[in-house]
Order: structure tokens, then C-alpha cells, then sequence
DNA sequence: TATACGATCACCT
DNA sequence: GGTGATCGTATAC
């Protein structure tokens, strides 16, 4: 369990989007506000606690991601220059750039390379580890459904983790969320490389391929 | 100030 | 295969 440091993200993103398939994208959860009662033993004496049932981890291994680079290209945000809106981009590597799209979800990306150069990294799928339960309910998800549904797509692994738009700029090398090595390799072999999902109002970028997941894996948005 | 549209998703046929 | 939901952002006026 190792969080990826600043230096991780400060690479070229179409390696970094490369090598966070395998890694954990792993965050806090404070939005339970159940009350749980506890009884210890304190020096031979029961004492009883009740605290919020917050801090609980969700979490979930990353299997899809598109990478985002520059201003030449011209499907990333960052095409349109500096503004308000892809500040963050321009920013230092290592945080999170959160976005609305289509008025009703959101997608999460990682900025990657050194300040000053706008790229990141969307996470597109995961497959769900920690907190299963609290992104069933996140998700309004029917029982009926399959779970290979549950986080395959930039909007549905947001509201899965109840990722929103107060998480824009947060430090992944922080203590909110975070992305993490539990050791899982994956082969250079089992990597599979296509071009990015929705972007072809962007001219010659429209074929990049820009985009990779874990060959085989039912999380994945789209094959 | 007004307008067009998107790094999506669920549901429909 | 197609469509509607819904609103922040960029751009035009």
C-alpha cells in the first residue's frame, strides 16, 4: 500500500496513463452520519462511545484511463487556453481536476507533467474494492443490474464515490483521496491501446489513441 | 445578457 | 440503434 507520490504524476501523462491501470484510486467517506455505539475496557472500567460512522475508505482499482495533453490537443479542455475552469490543469501535477459534463455527472482526472503545462489523465472505469455497499446506495443502482456496472464510466464511478465538483484541485498526495500501488503489475501485453471515447468534434485528435484498460476486464466502459 | 453544446448515462425501440 | 435529462462553460452578441 503505497501512495504515489507528486513525482508519479510529473511524468509524461501517456505513461502515466498507462501505469495508474492496476493502481487504487482510494478516498475517504464522510458522508456517512449513522451513529455507531461502542464499549471499551479503560483501566477495568466499561467505557461507551458513540461516534459518527464517518472515515470509512471506498476505494476501487483503476482499469480504464484517457489521456489528455496540452493545448495543441484539441479534445482537451485545456485547447481553449488558460481560464477559470482549467486552472487546475495548468496547475502543479499530482491533484485532481473534477468537471461537470452534461449538466448531471461529473469526471474525475488527474494532472499530470510539470506546472505550467496543461495534461491530464481521466479516470474512466474501475473496478470497485472498498465501500461496495455505500456505492450501490450512491448510485441508486438496482439490485437487478450487474455489478460490472457499478463504476464502468467517468460519470458512474463519480457518483459511485460521491465525487463532486468541491473535490477540484484537491492533492492526491493528501489524506482525502489518493491513488495507491498494492503491488498489482500490469503487463505491457495486457494493456490495450484505442482512441478516446466521445471526442470527435476534435479535428485531426479525434483518432488519437489516447486511451488504454486492462485487456479482458468486465469493468471497463466500452470495448 | 443570450445561446449552443458537451471527456455521460439510463432507458427506450 | 436513438433520445432526453440538465447546467456550467465558452463564445457570440
Amino acid at each position: 500500500m503505497k501512495k504515489l507520490s507528486r513525482r508519479f504524476y510529473a511524468r509524461p501523462t501517456l505513461l502515466v496513463a498507462q501505469d495508474l491501470l492496476g493502481k487504487f484510486l482510494v478516498m475517504v467517506d464522510c458522508g456517512n452520519n449513522k451513529i455507531l455505539n461502542y464499549k471499551i475496557n479503560c483501566h477495568n472500567k466499561a467505557v461507551k462511545y458513540r461516534i459518527k460512522a464517518c472515515h470509512r475508505l471506498i476505494s476501487g482499482m483503476i482499469v480504464e484511463t484517457e489521456a489528455y495533453i496540452g493545448e495543441e490537443d484539441l479534445a482537451c479542455h485545456a485547447s481553449r487556453g488558460r481560464t477559470r475552469r482549467t486552472e487546475v490543469m495548468f496547475g502543479e501535477p499530482g491533484h485532481a481536476y473534477i468537471y461537470m459534463i452534461y449538466g448531471m455527472y461529473y469526471c474525475l482526472n488527474v494532472v499530470t507533467e510539470k506546472k505550467d503545462f496543461p495534461a491530464a489523465v481521466l479516470i474512466r472505469a474501475l473496478e470497485p474494492k472498498e465501500g461496495i455497499e455505500k456505492m450501490i446506495k450512491n448510485r441508486k443502482f438496482k439490485k437487478s443490474s450487474t455489478l460490472f456496472k457499478l463504476t464502468s464510466g467517468p460519470g458512474k464511478l463519480c457518483q459511485a464515490f460521491g465525487i463532486d465538483k468541491s473535490l477540484n484541485g484537491a492533492d492526491l498526495t493528501g489524506n482525502k483521496i489518493w491513488i495507491e500501488d498494492r503491488g498489482i503489475k500490469i503487463k505491457k501485453k495486457d494493456i490495450v491501446q484505442t482512441k478516446r471515447i466521445g471526442v470527435d468534434y476534435a479535428g485531426k485528435c479525434r483518432n488519437y489513441p489516447w486511451r488504454f484498460y486492462i485487456k479482458g476486464n468486465k469493468f471497463v466502459s466500452v470495448n
